[in-house]
DNA sequence: ATTTGACTTAGAATTATTCTAATTCATCTT
DNA sequence: AAGATGAATTAGAATAATTCTAAGTCAAAT
């Protein structure tokens, strides 16, 4: 339940800032939440642990905060299959494990410039901006969480 | 607004065999539309364009249809962001570009063994079953369609 | 021929998300 | 400091893709 810290601050303000909109409680708020439990949460999930430290914030409040935070860049939607959309703040090129099982989603570090390699695979004509890379199926039993 | 050869016709029977499911009119002809026109319709795509060659057919159908071509493994879901759920009867390895001015999905093929060594990058607990590569971005200009 | 259960159908229900319209709030101007 | 301006927040309505429900149809098996 740690607020956002002096560092994180800042990084919110400026980023906000640089896309033309200011720092508020529910953003930064919103903001800590994600960076306090890096988990994928979804908005109802982001919503719920929000309101917990902020009890007076409303959904519609927790969508613009969310989508505000995606458009300043320091948050990512991550979607998988038709399941709701999760946040995630972590901004180092990464890989998505799904797991069939419990439905968590993991970040799997991907040494660097391995993205990038892979736009290798695609004919001229294409050119892409992003690479999104997710892959699903189960943990090794005796796996802790 | 070619029907169903008679091979695909047979792998059809045979794999909704196989998955305990029965060929029907209705499931013949939403797979030969998926084969007809390899663009990644949306299930409304679907139907409209199955609609024009067996008019009674029902939306709650062609979902019916699309989820058993699913469940026999014949036809691939493509979820890119959070639009409409596409489908797509390419059965080889391959990743998918998604254009960001058109919304149009292709396929790319990729290199065998490409996806599969996707995995190395996994830690070992991570059992992947499956992969999904999805490139965003945009044509060359001067690309046709 | 009858039964059985799979398949189809229309429409209702669901659900994540977006929209609307009314307020609140911070900042800017005078 | 008071008022104006526009951004941000809010509750609740609206939307849209998909799933569910319940009734009807059909094909195969007895």
């Amino acid at each position: 339940m740690k607020r956002l810290g002096q560092e994180d601050k800042e990084t919110l303000a400026t980023a906000l800032d640089h896309s033309g909109q200011r720092a508020t409680p529910q953003r930064e708020t919103v903001f800590g939440v994600l960076l306090g439990q890096r988990d994928h949460p979804t908005a109802d999930e982001v919503y719920a642990r929000t309101k917990s430290r902020m009890p007076t914030i409303s959904m519609a409040t927790v969508y613009n905060c969310l989508e505000t935070l995606v458009s300043s860049g320091l948050v990512k939607q991550v979607n998988i299959e038709r399941e709701p959309t999760r946040y995630c703040p972590n901004l180092a090129p990464h890989a998505h494990f799904h797991c069939r099982d419990t439905g968590r989603v993991y970040d799997v570090p991907v040494p660097a410039g391995t993205m990038e390699k892979l736009t290798d695979v695609l004919p001229g004509k294409y050119q892409a901006d992003s690479v999104e890379l997710v892959f699903r199926g189960h943990l090794s039993k005796g796996t802790p969480s």
